[in-house]
DNA sequence: TTTTCATGTAACTTATGATGTTTCTTAAAT
DNA sequence: ATTTAAGAAACATCATAAGTTACATGAAAA
């Protein structure tokens, strides 16, 4: 089954930002992410909504974080990218009025209700300043692949 | 995302093939899912490789269950269906030698890894029969959608 | 012993949804 | 004015789960 690993890649990325400075380009980050400008745009657009980082237009433009990272979750990330769900598993939903499946349709999801609750509550826990602790002193990579990320 | 609801299908069926008394065909399944008979044979065979059930070809042959409801937990059938992993959430693996990427994956796969241990334990936690109990009483019923499920 | 019913299996087709692409517009700095 | 870069809509591609077709195998019934 297909994986959503944005959550993964946009972490990457904001982290990297943070020590860059300068705003960096939608064709920059999409180098990175070996993927192309316009599905950084898009997957930023989110971030932007939720206040995360700002983006500019123009000559010298692109994105920027609009706060520190200690601000920052995991969590916060994960929501603004706007995934319902965090699980592969589905519910049956073509007998709603049997006993049975409504039975087995409560077990599972009271259980992916717990998982998922845990799986959030500790996305909270993590803000992105922790992840980045312990580089700070080695010299700033660059950013594209090609200048060794 | 997609969902694969094919545990929570299964579950279903399992439980009305427990009072049916005679094997059900994967026709007669496949109807009850709307869907077709080879999709069932496929998701069936998964539950006859672990024990779960057992398959009779020709004249009143079919599936049947190959032990009682409470010797199968929602774990059981969960692993038989063979599905990787229970996350959408995937992890980036463009930069496995940058050290920001190693973090940022990480802490994404702690968090994944404890709260799929919570799902798995609980799922281990949930017997068919538990399902079913309460509707034993109930006059069986039938399985095909046009039968009334 | 032939027919019917049912599973087993492989190969192929379809449907869906995320990702990628093109094109054009808007806006800001040079 | 020109260049640079985001915004946005429309369209194309791709991955993969689900569905379908076709045929082989095996067991019971006629």
């Amino acid at each position: 089954m297909r994986k959503d690993s944005r959550l993964s890649r946009m972490l990457h990325v904001l982290i990297h930002m943070d020590r860059l400075g300068s705003p960096a380009t939608s064709e920059r980050i999409a180098k990175m992410l070996n993927t192309n400008p316009v599905v950084v745009r898009r997957t930023m657009a989110g971030l932007r909504k939720q206040g995360y980082v700002t983006s500019v237009k123009g000559h010298g433009g692109g994105w920027s974080l609009a706060m520190p990272l200690n601000k920052i979750s995991l969590l916060d990330i994960h929501n603004a990218l706007g995934e319902s769900s965090v699980f592969t598993i589905g519910l049956s939903d073509e007998y709603t009025h049997c006993p049975i499946e409504q039975a087995v349709n409560k077990a599972i999801s009271d259980v992916l209700i717990e998982a998922e609750s845990l799986l959030l509550e500790r996305f909270g826990e993590v803000s992105l300043d922790v992840l980045a602790e312990g580089f700070t002193d080695l010299p700033s990579p660059s950013f594209a692949k090609d200048e060794g990320c």
